[in-house]
DNA sequence: GAAACGTGGGGGAGCGCTCTCTGAAATAGA
DNA sequence: TCTATTTCAGAGAGCGCTCCCCCACGTTTC
């Protein structure tokens, strides 16, 4: 082994089985007595080295030292330099807590993830570029992002009590759900918060959503390439990117006089594969199918391929999002690009306005149809 | 529109073009002294309420409030109703920052993710997989993530300062390369850190990785299958399990007497397909093909396809890691199921349990060959 | 019945920082 | 030369919490 470790670790490979792995642990509030209790004094001696501690070795007051490390301007340069000699000799930080109690104010934003249970083990590449984005917007002025999820109804409690708890700024909603009450009860927390798609249930809440209309402009677009029967498969209809985008399939259906097809999906590949089946159960004889999102798609695509059909020859296939994999489907899968990216970083943007202004500019980011040769 | 929203908050909706969305922001430290100066007493009327209130109002002291807040059991049942209902009727919930002042701990830990840009925009389901693992794992404890991305070295920076300042009690190192300065920087921090997967750097770090004989299984399976000509596109040799994919398969063919043949890419899809072009120049004959990982063995069948490559008949593809979109390839891709989930959790144990006792057991989570129709 | 012990609650220090207030020194003005 | 004004550093009061220490009050022991 490499590791060249401390006294009292062990290190070593060992092979744990699933037995193991699954050990409950013990909560996070009862460790920190015994390792105060078993660390005892040594826990001082390496502390961190403090405001104080600069100020004394600078030989300025503690009030110096922190206009410098804040950058205020009004030191004299010669002071500001023996300060800052100080805090590189000592290697000082300043301790975040400390500033945060002080201050009131964390320069963290939690961006609270509600998804259902089943998608959370569906690789949905939304929420990584959602949060991704995300980070690096806040990143560029400095601040952090708390992960909080949300699964569970049990963890709808911890996460209002850590948003409660002060510590962070400002809340990012992603992915609620119709009966999620996580909306509702966050904005009665009295701190910021913005959801990412507009919310399901009707609340005083700034959001900044993707434009709708790509529903509609996939449906058109089969009906230019002459498609006849064409299906969809919706989203979950407690969901508002689900609602909208059949929406926008049944209204240009009922527009061009024609029957609509519908099966309804969870925005997972899995789901889309049945989806696709019942579709194909129902209407044998249906030309095109458009799916709410990419990974259904790419499950009704696979369900259509098992069933003989060939993609676009007999079945025209759109999707949704535009996800990286939509291009390497067989044949390359058409869809609706969704800058998921673009509205992220308008959601913190939004987000940073509340928090620094009290403003709120909601934006739309616009879909576009991006034709591959599914279709 | 539904805002309901106060005073000066300004809702509608509003179309950004991308020159507006890429407008610099304020750093997030300017900004709270403009809201403290603009909001005044404002702020101080509506603060929440304090252990201090609660003590008042329950007739008791301050002492007493937190240790019936922290579950202390040295409290008679009595006084503990009283507290509880002051608790309530106020909806007291502790201020964090002051908690972890005084505990020196935070009960949150950062998850550092140190990727190369191009990585950063190529949907590799990896990282969600670990980001939620980790998360639901460390909620269990009732301890949450930070996320923090380290992509360019400017962020290292920040990174480190943020790590310092004590605002996690530990760290979990993601998808470290061989230049990457993080991990030696971070112990210096004298800061528990963990990694996911064996650094790439020789540090003492305790760590957390997949046992790699997967990619030497890969190989024996093709040889098995009566594959003669087997290709391999490698992950970046300077990242752990690059080098450990390529050297099991380099074993394997040595053993059986057979020549190497080896194009590297990074992990995407894209480079997947321009490595697979390239092997295919090299030698028009090979039958088979290793990839390193999914994503690129997807973007390799894309480029059999366009070459006109019959899956598994002429060329024979096995990927590594089998992600969920394995399954719904056509063919669907032989893999080796690689437990990122699982290995993400045993990462959360090691470092909860190096916080605990400074004691530090690493595993092994083992890998799997999946036999699908691409092979 | 006095001394020893145990038990539950209050007092108060202090975690490390920011920021207002104050005062000293430097500069300007008369 | 003396006062008015500005500039810049220090003193000190908290931010909200935890936890050590101690005291008051029972309860036991000899």
């Amino acid at each position: 082994m490499r590791f060249l470790g401390g006294e009292r670790r062990r290190f070593g490979i060992v092979h744990v089985d699933s037995a193991t792995q699954r050990r409950p642990l013990k909560d996070g509030a009862l460790w920190y007595r015994e390792v105060i209790k078993r660390n005892g004094l040594r826990e001082n001696q390496m502390r961190r080295p403090t405001l104080e501690a600069v100020a004394a070795r600078a030989g300025v007051s503690r009030s110096t030292v922190s206009r410098v490390v804040n950058g205020q301007t009004t030191v004299t340069p010669d002071i500001r330099d023996v300060v800052m000699r100080a805090v590189n000799e000592l290697g000082y930080v300043p301790n975040g807590a400390a500033r945060n109690l002080v201050t009131q104010r964390t320069n963290s934003v939690a961006l609270v993830v509600s998804e259902p249970p089943n998608r959370v083990f569906s690789d949905d590449p939304m929420f990584s570029t959602v949060i991704r984005s995300a980070g690096i917007e806040l990143e560029a002025v400095n601040m952090q992002v708390v992960l909080l999820l949300a699964g569970s109804p049990e963890s709808h409690a911890r996460v209002e009590t850590y948003v409660a708890g002060g510590h962070v700024d400002g809340v990012m909603l992603v992915s609620s759900h119709g009966a999620d009450p996580l909306p509702v009860a966050l904005t009665r927390l009295r701190v910021p918060v913005v959801s990412y798609g507009r919310p399901a249930v009707p609340v005083a809440m700034p959001y900044v959503d993707s434009d709708n209309v790509g529903g509609a402009a996939a449906v058109r677009h089969l009906l230019a390439r002459g498609r006849r029967r064409i299906a969809t498969i919706a989203g979950p209809l407690d969901m508002i990117g689900g609602q909208d985008r059949l929406a926008g399939y049944r209204d240009v259906l009922r527009d061009s006089d024609r029957r609509s097809i519908i099966a309804v999906g969870d925005f997972t590949r899995e789901s889309g594969a049945v989806a696709m089946r019942q579709l194909l159960a129902d209407d044998p004889d249906l030309d095109a199918v458009f799916a709410a999102n990419d990974l259904m798609a790419i499950g009704a695509m696979h369900a259509l391929r098992q069933a003989g059909r060939r993609i676009p020859d007999d079945v025209a296939v759109v999707g949704y999002d535009d996800i990286e994999a939509a291009r390497y489907t067989d044949p390359p899968l058409t869809t609706i690009h969704n800058p998921h990216a673009e509205q992220a970083a308008a959601m913190v943007r939004l987000l940073l306005g509340l928090l620094a202004d009290g403003s709120a500019d909601p934006s739309i980011v616009s879909t576009e149809l991006v034709v591959r040769t599914s279709s």
